[in-house]
DNA sequence: GCTTTATTTAGCTAAAAAGTTAATTAACTA
DNA sequence: TAGTTAATTAACTTTTTAGCTAAATAAAGC
């Protein structure tokens, strides 16, 4: 697990690190407002924390003692990216059913002949 | 880590992992055939694939001794789902960036008045 | 029934992850 | 300068993960 693309996958394999996002899509916050709804010790979101800046799905600034933390969408738009080799798995689904389903139709009536 | 989309997320977050799920876009393969790209033992595949199984990324069949592996996108689409309430933090930015720009010159304007 | 082929389970090791409390750093404030 | 607030680092524990080899199971084929 040492890819980037790895690294993201893996920060967002944890509800606490998802709830941080989903609270910073709303703006930027410092450590302490976004440990705030969490039952854990501020370590532990600090942790939380590092792991996405690693994943770069967040920077941090820093004003006075304060390090603010903003969502960073360019790691998520790469998810989507690699997500987008996929999509037409699910959106051409129903397509690909009846697909089959006309060919099953067509050897039954190739069959009749 | 014990919810749904964590467990896809985690699954996810391993080359190994994207690679067989890559593979089996193009169809049903055994774990023989997965397992042989890869430097690696059967029995590490073996516990990838129930990595895979149980965040229900995949589904296997069961013909005599073989057990077919094929790609199950019902968890990608949840994926895509969970990424679409963000999907417009990169989308817009651009806008915003050219919100911004325009704000900058207005305010130019009135300063010259 | 014995052998081969496909795959999983058992038992182990090493490294990483997620949390804790206590101590430290950094910057502001009186 | 002493004290307060914000956040991180250190040191530790527990659990999970990823890999290994060797053994077990399951179905087929002779």
């Amino acid at each position: 697990m040492t890819d980037q693309l790895s690294q993201t996958f893996a920060a967002l394999a944890d509800p606490t690190r998802r709830a941080i996002l989903a609270r910073l899509a709303k703006g930027e916050a410092t450590v302490n407002e976004l440990a705030q709804p969490f039952h854990m010790s501020l370590p532990a979101v600090s942790k939380h924390l590092k792991v996405l800046e690693k994943a770069k799905l967040i920077s941090r600034g820093r004003t006075a003692q304060w390090r603010p933390c903003r969502l960073e969408p360019e790691a998520l738009k790469t998810i989507d990216g690699w997500l987008g080799d996929y999509r037409s798995l699910w959106e051409h689904r129903l397509d690909r059913l009846e697909d089959y389903l006309a060919t099953l139709k067509t050897e039954e009536e190739e069959e009749q002949k």
